[in-house]
DNA sequence: AACTGTGAACGTGTTCACAGCC
DNA sequence: GGCTGTGAACACGTTCACAGTT
């Protein structure tokens, strides 16, 4: 099939979010989209969403535009969603167990099967469908259950630890949430969302484009 | 100051890391650093390091490298976290609250003021010293308190209205973890957060590289 | 006429390589 | 010698513009 050399991440990141708009047009029953309609509906250019989709094939009409159902499940194969993806949660905090009843995720065909935590207290209680694990099967487990997916949500100082098992596990992917970057072999995908550092661009965009709108704190005019 | 043009976002990320480099260096008493120490902490190259510190300024002694203490708040004036930031959270639901909580958060000097919800039974609720509040008063709250960040948990179909009464009441820029990315004025600094997109990357990211531990489900090997 | 697919032009961010300073 | 600061070379992603198809 069409497997081409090297996409680019911001390719792929659009692919998700034209997915979504055909998802969406599927559902009012639309035939056909315009690469400009598509664009339209991420912020983007038609040129843009062209380019993007022509890396994977030709899979609209010149004249016509795309065929929504057709491409909708292209993308669908494209981004592996194509069929139930099972995942893990290690660390299961606040923000763990958040990720793992995360009703999004549940959407796009990932489940959350277990978490896992260190903390013995924890160990059988419920999020949703899973239960909570000892951190010390985690490799056993993931191994077993042929999973390739794992949400990473421990505090930083535990996260190289958790990450271990998980490769010890033969994990495919780690979506990683915690303040490090854990060393794993390079044939493990690691993708790192790192919730400071966002906060702190952001305070940066702010600063730079216009002013706080108070600098100093209490001022009510 | 330094208050150079433009700077790309991916420099400012960087700079996030780079912080938090010199934070650990300065507790363990480093006094200078050099670029290439700096690189490996991050993954890049020194020569990457050197640029985007150059934008800001020469911090650094040709021959020695980079003064820790110095840099480290040089780095905190610029990404303008040198002083403490109250944020509220918009959708007191379990992401919401876990990010109210989150531990990094208040350490790098961000503080959850209040949380907001339109479940009147939610309202009264403590979450760490915040309350939750009725979405309603969003506006008033916000521009009373002078707040200028606020983080965006409510559900896609709540996430416009949430944010037009930040917008109304001030807000300077909004972290945004919905599925939807909110219209708002180009004054107002919005960064996104797709959780189901970076699952969906690394998800293409495994299939792409390398196979599926297991395509289909239930095999051990 | 409407719209796709794509080479070519452009812009932006990264890497190189070296001059300059300690 | 070690290391910074930076122009110049490079790589990569985006936009343009148009030939090609229905």
């Amino acid at each position: 099939m069409s497997s081409p050399r090297k996409v680019s991440e911001p390719t792929v990141r659009r692919l998700s979010t034209y997915y979504r708009t055909l998802e969406d047009l599927a559902a009012s029953g639309q035939e056909t989209v315009s690469s400009g309609r598509l664009a339209d509906a991420g912020g983007l250019t038609s040129a843009q969403v062209r380019k993007d989709l022509s890396v994977f094939g030709s899979f609209g009409v010149r004249g016509r535009g795309y065929p929504v159902l057709h491409l909708r499940d292209a993308l669908k194969g494209i981004l592996g969603v194509d069929q139930d993806r099972p995942a893990v949660v290690v660390g299961a905090g606040r923000l763990g167990t958040a990720l793992a009843s995360y009703p999004n995720f549940s959407a796009r065909g990932f489940h959350i099967v277990a978490l896992f935590d260190v903390d013995p207290a924890r160990v059988g209680e419920h999020v949703g469908d899973a239960e909570i694990l000892p951190a010390d099967t985690i490799s056993d487990w993931v191994r077993r259950h042929g999973v390739c997916l794992a949400i990473l949500a421990t505090p930083a100082e535990a996260a190289q630890e958790a990450a271990n098992r998980l490769v010890a596990g033969g994990i495919g992917g780690i979506l990683n949430f915690t303040a490090t970057t854990p060393e794993v072999p390079e044939s493990v995908n690691v993708r790192s969302v790192n919730l400071s550092i966002e906060l702190e661009g952001l305070c940066y965009a702010i600063r730079e484009s216009g002013l706080w709108e108070s600098d100093r704190e209490g001022g009510a005019s």
